[in-house]
DNA sequence: TGCCAGGCCCTCTTTAGGGCCTT
């Protein structure tokens, strides 16, 4: 097996205050699933107290209070935890432009770093499913048929989903595209081609 | 005081603007 197969990842989605972490945001919860060879083998979550109030459109969306963060840990303790769960391998995500944000951000506060790429799952998407309606991850899943909990914007519900989404985008590349046990390097720069060369590969 | 994301991608484009996606 190659060093770097696209089928062991790990698969993360970080609910926050808002959008932009320049803009204060912080990250309220960390939810990751742990791929090895296209298996989900390990899980990860946990809320993260911002140390401010989240405002009533956060709480709402998410279902997160700020009862329940008063006890939680501070995130920069979450993600010293999270480091050791990432270990060596890259990384997914829905939108990863987002999260890694959120990442490198609450990284920076707890002066840890990490070491893994990112791949996303909606660059991905908007290449290899171009005749889709559109490519929220909740719009995906539906029409991929794949398994849901009905918890959408949750941490761990949604890395569980974009996780089912990412090994059904590796079959698909075997099945429609021929493309065999890609390397995560392979995937990484598919997602960045041109739409049309990416649909000329596409078999007949 | 008032403002406020940012990366990708398309097009009526590149001396720009706006929609999509994430919370």
């Amino acid at each position: 097996m190659k060093k770097n197969n696209a089928d062991t990842v790990v698969v993360l989605d970080f609910e926050t205050s808002g959008l932009s972490p320049d803009m204060g945001d912080r990250a309220i919860e960390i939810g990751a699933v742990l791929i090895e060879a296209g298996k989900i083998t390990d899980r990860f979550q946990q809320l993260m107290n911002p140390g401010f109030k989240i405002n009533s459109f956060i709480q709402q969306y998410t279902g997160i209070t700020n009862s329940m963060l008063r006890n939680a840990d501070i995130g920069s303790e979450v993600i010293k935890k999270f480091v050791e769960f990432i270990g060596k391998n890259n990384l997914v995500a829905h939108n990863a432009s987002f999260d890694r944000r959120f990442l490198d951000s609450e990284m920076a506060i707890a002066k840890k770093s990490y070491n893994g790429q990112f791949s996303c799952t909606l660059l991905l998407a908007r290449r290899i499913y171009q005749n889709a309606q559109d490519h929220k991850l909740g719009t995906l899943i539906r029409l991929k048929n794949l398994p849901s909990s009905g918890v959408f914007h949750r941490a761990l519900a949604d890395a569980e989903m974009t996780a089912h989404l990412w090994l059904r985008m590796l079959e698909d590349l075997e099945v429609e595209y021929g493309i065999v046990n890609p390397s995560f390097e392979y995937v990484e720069k598919l997602s960045k081609m041109p739409k049309q060369k990416v649909a000329s590969l596409l078999r007949k």
